[in-house]
DNA sequence: CCGGTTTCCCAAAGCGCTTTGAACGAACTG
DNA sequence: CAGTTCGTTCAAAGCGCTTTGGGAAACCGG
């Protein structure tokens, strides 16, 4: 069933029923009617693709998911794709993954853009050398970016959480809490959320006159392994009284592997050493569900795909404009896993001043 | 840059220009080249919506995604769609994800088949009371299953792992490893990968003699939540002499939390309890990340997902017909979770009998 | 040298929709 | 009542591509 034959049904032009199923308002109620009703009763879907050829529009938004040997779809992206998806069924848009790996992205936009098979595209995990703002924006794709990049002098529409602010909040109790010796796992500084977190670690401690220097800074994927094989290497061989009291995580995977070796080295929350999350909250790792309760800092990076999406069609249809930064704020939410600085019972200076205390 | 254009610019017919470009034999070789040339050059790529219109080919595989406050969009199909996805790269198909909550899934489809926006379908987590496979096959729309229904004799393709016989072997180790009371913490058993790993288990069970009245069988989500509360409602205040022995875990996830419950209540593996987990190879979470190195059962799901769109291409493109069934083997790894089933020291009889051994 | 193939290319007809521009009564206005 | 406006409908022209159905040259064997 086409629109010729629908027309043809109701012995109307195509013209009125296109413009009667559209919702255009020169067509009479009486006739809009009789049209909607026939298109029900037969169950008429227009041609997507025609539709798309004739408006120029796609009725869809894409993405280019990076894909090869290295690059690990991880969780973060499912949660937000899940919100994206969520949004997307409102406004009846589909999603278009392309996939390409790494070193052939640009060509995965020119193809987009050439194709004209999507009417937007969303840009995620920014990173320092990030090219893809200017790629699109050449290509003339609309786009809304997750993140940032680092000069954020360059003028687009972006949404991103405030990282830094959450990780100097986060520094700072640790840091009124007595820890002195700190360390970050901290998520690869090559994206540039990662380089925020650390900007907001290092200024808490430089406001509390510490030296950033002392911060045992690592940067590696977040994941288990990898937050297991850093605080091994952290704490397994250290002299109790060097080793860090304070411990930042870039991801609940990350904390995953820390407390793994915590338990094994039996290490005790936060007796030993306190530890703080960033939480992005996924249903399916929660906070709560470890041993010792983590406080976090939370962000859901799902409600930040659904606004990203109600964003970028407004975006597409012309409603918003200009190069709006919204920046979400990040909540610190305080739970077991944090407390005050273990005092280093066996030093002289330090044990007087703690006796004081 | 349009065909017209190129064709102006080549001083040749638009039906030429597109037959060198499609490589259509009726066209001569050095025309071939200059066009091909020229393509290059002026970055010409044919509108995809044009081209979907005229051929009828969509180019992209669809998915209908599920949304809603309930579904979680969960690891698991993230490292199905990487999987996907790599291959998708490689055809230059696209993905189109259709966002719908589980209500209004079939008209979902119903849109995708009416607006011909695929070219075909990949259906997965198949339930016991499957609908969608008569849905889409009544609409005409190619599709491809993952999983399969509980009635097999449907016919239709499908491409499935061997969940049942994974599950029989690692019952089957446990067994001979002398552990009599068994749990199973299973996936929710709505979907039929759950029942069929039920059967398995108690197939392993039935052939050892074993009532199948003795599993303790637990169906839940599987994630770290249920997997602790699960693994705490088990052994929590349970006799160590009726407690379980032997636990198979359906998920990671799940055994995270059930690893959680062990060591919060001071039950060492494999010398308490040894425990069996599938593994889908998450690159994120592997067994050997465990403080305990895990036994499991290992399939990759990404693999599958690869394999999935290579044959879902093949049976849009008619390489492959008929419902041809693809079950995949799994293997099962031994580690250090599972070891001979704990002495049941205090007992009499049970206790002469293991001395007999 | 001529009828029949081949080879290579073209004009034009769609694919199913939207949108422009015009037509035609009916309803207003002065 | 002529002139204008409004409301409603339509025919036809695209959107950019593929594909059908030729047709003109070049090539072939007899």
């Amino acid at each position: 069933m086409n629109l010729k034959q629908l027309a043809e049904l109701l012995q109307l032009s195509q013209t009125t029923v296109s413009r009667a199923l559209n919702g255009y308002p020169e067509v009479a109620e009486p006739t809009r009617d009789r049209v909607l009703e026939a298109a029900q009763r037969h169950g008429y879907k227009p041609n997507s693709n025609a539709r798309k050829l004739a408006t120029g529009r796609a009725g869809s938004i894409g993405y280019v998911l990076p894909v090869g040997r290295n690059v690990d779809l991880d969780p973060h992206f499912v949660e937000f794709l899940s919100g994206l998806g969520e949004h997307a069924l409102m406004r009846e848009v589909d999603l278009s993954l392309t996939p390409a790996p790494r070193e052939r992205e640009s060509e995965a936009y020119r193809r987009i853009a050439a194709s004209r098979s999507v009417d937007g595209v969303y840009l995620s995990s920014m990173r320092n050398d990030e090219q893809r703002i200017g790629l699109v924006r050449s290509l003339g794709i609309p786009f809304l970016a997750h993140g940032r990049a680092l000069k954020p002098a360059e003028g687009y529409a972006f949404l991103d959480i405030d990282n830094e602010g959450a990780f100097h909040d986060a520094t700072r109790l640790l840091l009124q809490l007595g820890h002195r010796r700190l360390a970050f796992i901290n998520g690869d500084t090559d994206f540039t959320f990662a380089v925020h977190r650390l900007n907001g670690v290092i200024r808490a401690m430089t406001a509390h006159g510490l030296p950033f220097e002392s911060l045992r800074h690592h940067s590696a994927a977040m994941n288990e392994e990898n937050g297991y094989r850093l605080a091994m290497e952290l704490f397994r061989d250290a002299d109790p009284l060097a080793r860090p009291t304070g411990v930042l995580s870039a991801s609940m995977f990350s904390t995953l592997g820390i407390v793994r070796a915590f338990n094994q080295l039996g290490l005790r929350m936060p007796q030993d050493v306190s530890i703080i999350t960033h939480d992005d909250v996924f249903p399916f790792l929660k906070p709560e569900s470890f041993s010792v309760q983590l406080s976090t800092t939370r962000s859901s990076i799902r409600a930040a795909g659904a606004r990203i999406c109600e964003r970028l069609v407004n975006i597409i249809s012309g409603a918003e404009s200009g190069p709006v930064a919204e920046i979400w704020p990040v909540e610190l939410i305080v739970r077991a896993s944090t407390g005050p600085a273990p005092a280093d019972r066996k030093a002289g200076r330090r044990g007087t001043q703690e006796a004081a205390e």
